[in-house]
DNA sequence: TATTATTTTTAGATTTGTCTAAATTAATTT
DNA sequence: AAATTAATTTAGACAAATCTAAAAATAATA
C-alpha cells in the first residue's frame, strides 16, 4: 500500500508516543505533530480503514503489526539518511533532523538499498539512535563501556552518559562522535589510562574517567 | 519566496518546453506534466500573480527573469542528485530520472551547498547536460573531440555521437561513460588509435573511429 | 468572409488535509 | 451521584491542486 506524506507522518508520530506510553491519546499526537486534535481524529479514521492502527473512538489508539513494520521502514530511511549528512556531506549531528525530515519520504526502495549498502550498512545513526533493518528489525545492540573493551579489540561508539559542555569539549578535542571506530592499544595499570585509536587519527591516550562515560558496541 | 512541489514542477516544466519554442502554449504544457489543460490555465494564473511568467490569456506564455533563475535553480538540484545516484550509489544513468524528481523537492539549501561540494562540483550530469552553477547559471562547456585532445591531457565524456548498442557495448567493454576522466598517453600514427587511461582502469587502447565519436571537455 | 475546428479558459465539482466551533463522551470533583 | 472539567469527535468550512463539461477566443479552411 502507499501511503502520503502526511499519513507517513502520523505513522512516526504514533510510534514514538506509543513506545512510551503504550496507548496514545489525541491531544498527544496533536502536540507531537503540531497540528489540532480534530485533524488528528480525521487522520486516525483514515489508517484505521487502511487498517493500519488499533483505534477505539475516545479510546486511544496504537499502531498494529503492519502499521509498525511501515514506521519502523520509515525511521530506516530517516536514520539513514542522518548518517549520510553527517558522515559523507559533513553536517553536524544537530542540524539534520529537519534535513531527514523531508529526504524520508522519497519513495524508491532501491535507493535505500544502494544507500544503506554506500553507507556501509550501519547499525547507529548519529544520535545513537539504532537503523531498522531493510524488514524493519531494530538491531540489538549490545552496549559496552568503553573502559571494559579489551585491549586490540575495536567497537563503535553509540553513546556518551556524561553530556555535559565540559564532555563534549573533551569529545570534541579527540574528535570523538557517535558513530567513531575506537580501537583500544594498551591500558595503563597506574592510573587507568587508555591508549585509543579513534577512526583513522593518530593514537592517543584518554582518562579512566573518560572512558567510562563512553560506550560504544561491536560491529 | 516558496514555491510547492507542484508549482516546482510547472516551472520547470515550462522552462524545458520554452528552450525550445520560445512561447509555450498551454496543451503542450499539459502533455509534459501528465494532466489537464484546465489544470495548467489555474497554475499559470498563480505563477502570474507570483510574479514568475509572462502570461496573456490565449497568447502564450514563458518564464520571466526570476523564474528562468528558480527553474535553473532546480533543475542544479536534479543534476546534482543523479550524480550522486550515478557516481556514488552506483545505479545507471537510465534509472535515476524519477528518483531525481523526488529528490530535487527537498528544500535546504545548505543541503545542496555541501552535496555539490561532496561530489566535487560537477559540471555535467550523467546524462551530459551541464548543471547550472549555485547562482543559475549554465557553464559554458566547450566540448572537443577526443581525438584532437592534445598527448598527455585530461578531460571528461561529455557526450558520444553515435548511440548505437554496437557503440554502447564497446564504451561499457572499455569502462567509458559520461563523466569519466580520460588521459591520452599516445596517439599511433599507423592506424590513428590511440592509448587512453580511463578513470583509474589499466591503460587501453581505442580506435580512431571510436575516439571520434567521444567529446570530452577541459575541467 | 463565413464556417468549422482547435485551443484555451471558465464554471463548478472533487480530493486531501487542514481548521474552528459546537456537540458529545469520559474523567474528575464536590 | 450530580456537577464540573477535560478530552475527543462531529459538523461544516477552507485552501491547494486537480478534474469534467461547457463557453469563449483564436486559428484554419472552404
Amino acid at each position: 500500500m502507499n501511503f502520503s506524506i502526511s499519513e507517513e507522518n502520523y505513522i512516526k508520530g504514533i510510534y514514538h508516543l506509543q513506545a512510551e506510553t503504550g496507548l496514545v491519546n489525541t491531544n498527544a499526537l496533536a502536540k507531537e505533530l503540531n497540528t489540532k486534535a480534530a485533524s488528528v481524529t480525521d487522520m486516525l479514521k483514515k489508517l484505521k480503514t487502511k487498517k493500519i492502527i488499533q483505534y477505539e473512538k475516545y479510546h486511544g489508539f496504537k499502531l498494529n503489526e503492519s502499521g509498525n513494520k511501515i514506521a519502523l521502514l520509515i525511521i530506516r530511511k530517516h536514520r539513514l539518511w542522518e548518517y549520510f549528512l553527517v558522515f559523507k556531506l559533513g553536517f553536524n549531528w544537530d542540524k539534520v533532523h529537519a534535513i531527514a525530515e523531508e529526504l524520508e519520504h522519497v519513495s524508491s526502495t532501491e535507493l535505500i538499498k544502494k544507500l544503506d549498502n554506500y553507507l556501509g550498512t550501519p547499525k547507529i545513526d548519529p544520535h545513537g539512535d539504532p537503523i531498522p533493518d531493510i524488514n524493519g528489525k531494530l538491531p540489538v545492540i549490545k552496549q559496552i563501556n568503553l573502559y571494559g573493551l579489551p585491549v586490540k579489540s575495536t567497537a563503535t561508539v553509540s553513546s556518551v552518559s556524561n553530556q555535559s559542555s565540559q564532555m563534549l569539549e573533551m569529545l570534541h578535542h579527540y574528535g570523538i562522535g557517535i558513530g567513531s571506530k575506537i580501537t583500544v592499544n594498551r591500558v595503563f595499570d597506574f592510573d587507568g589510562s587508555m591508549e585509543i585509536k579513534v577512526s583513522k587519527q593518530a593514537s592517543c591516550i584518554i582518562s579512566e574517567q573518560v572512558a567510562k562515560n563512553i560506550f560504544v558496541y561491536h560491529d
